[in-house]
DNA sequence: TCAAAATTTCAATGATCATTGAATTTAGGG
DNA sequence: CCCTAAATTCAATGATCATTGAAATTTTGA
């Protein structure tokens, strides 16, 4: 199993983090690890979407864009949110990105109740 | 001469607004704008950046997007960054983005000293 | 009315994008 | 060891992107 690459801090660039972001199918699944209770989230809860396939595609902008961080455990991975490093490189974007996206309507979203599992 | 159109501020949507900002030549004009004495300045200000077609291409993204505004005057046509109008709909944002693009040494920068003339 | 300046338009280019679906890999549990 | 779940890989598609350069447009000032 290749290891998952991550950017360092330093090398986060604001216009890749923005296209990354500048994708509805994206900014509701940062929406959607925002919202949830937990750190970190099975790739496979967001089935809601996008084909699996498709999610592979998306994380792996998100990752290399150094928002997320994706972790394996055996079959599965989790993502979660690079909360520290983003606040780190860019202080109060990833908040601000975040309360964005809230107050967009046409951001897509998860069906009330369902959960994002661990 | 054909108006300049811009969209509602209720129109503008938060992926739109990252797409605008996605690419390093667009948030350059935005930074340098941010970064300007004044208010407005005149769109061949920024040859730095590109053609002057290309420039029409860019300055067309972000307006289309609801990032900056344009005014026509004479032969000249004039930016500006809708601060209050994005400020209503995504509050902070646009402060959040200019931070974030100071903080990005890989965003194009205009020599220091050359002014965004008005 | 002419000429120059500022900007747009247009077509063409290659690059990257989002999406699909089928085939494949990977790892754990019975 | 096999079965299954989870996810990736791959090739193919059409769409949109950023860029170029040449031609057209628009408007003002001499």
């Amino acid at each position: 199993m290749k290891p998952v690459l991550h950017p360092d801090i330093a090398d986060i660039e604001a216009a890749a983090v923005f296209a990354a972001l500048a994708d509805p199918t994206r900014l509701a699944i940062v929406l959607a690890m925002a919202e949830a209770e937990e750190f970190e989230s099975r790739c496979s809860s967001f089935t809601d979407f996008g084909s699996p396939s498709l999610l592979t595609y998306h994380f792996n902008k998100l990752r290399e864009a150094g928002v997320t961080r994706v972790r394996a455990a055996g079959t599965s991975r989790y993502v979660s949110l690079r909360r520290e490093d983003l606040d780190a490189r860019f202080p109060g974007l990833l908040d601000s990105i975040i309360a964005t996206a809230r107050r967009d309507p046409s951001v897509p979203r998860i069906p009330e109740g369902r959960l994002i599992a661990l």
